[in-house]
DNA sequence: GAATCGCATAAGTGTGTGCTTATGTGTAGT
DNA sequence: ACTACACATAAGCACACACTTATGCGATTC
């Protein structure tokens, strides 16, 4: 169940700040190690983690693999909440503008 | 960290069984078990951890507890996705269709 | 008011998860 | 070829988590 994969996979606080690195910009392994105080084969698990849940995916070049976010595990997020939208909050003003944002 | 409870919350699949069945219709804790295969307490605990992320609340009446869904969860959830619509995948045409719907 | 019911909490247990160190694999540079 | 580098994988360990049984607590029923 790649539903599963996904939420798991956000489950984990670290996880969640290596996927928004990735969405300021596709990065090596090595470069989002920095400043994050974190081990190289725990970052190599983590990626592994997000890459089954269809958050990121990789692109090797040459010795580097370059990560980026991969579409298809947020559309699967969006999905997810859409079949609760009847209980969404109407009465949050700034949710309604950010929901017109989202459909562009 | 809200955020984290929220997430942490849907990692585990009973409790998205849950959440789901809710959705569907309030329940007290009773009814929910029905067809499940858990345990009373099992059932209590999950629970505790829905409202914890506030993804439920609860809705005491006499000696039943009556639990619903809580927008607030729903709408962490959309704020944290909001960040990433820039990565939306454009090319998926039902997703597109599922965002208007999304925003009444 | 005693028993029953709906639910929460306590305590203990097995399993999953995230980390570590050590090692393997492939590429680039000299 | 040898070394250095970027990254993945293996194995082991400490802790978190989801479950169990047992018990507590308030509300209803008789």
């Amino acid at each position: 169940m790649i539903e599963h994969d996904i939420f798991r996979a956000l489950a984990d606080p670290t996880r969640r700040t290596i996927f928004e690195k990735l969405a300021n910009g596709s990065m090596n392994a090595s470069a989002l190690r920095e400043g994050m105080d974190i081990s190289q084969p725990a970052m190599s698990q983590h990626l592994a983690v997000l890459r089954a849940a269809r958050l990121v995916h990789e692109q090797k070049e040459g010795r580097f693999v370059n990560y980026e976010v991969d579409p298809n595990g947020l559309a699967l997020i969006a999905q997810w909440l859409a079949k609760y939208r009847a209980y969404w909050p109407a009465r949050i003003e700034d949710l309604k503008l950010l929901l017109k944002d989202m459909d562009q």
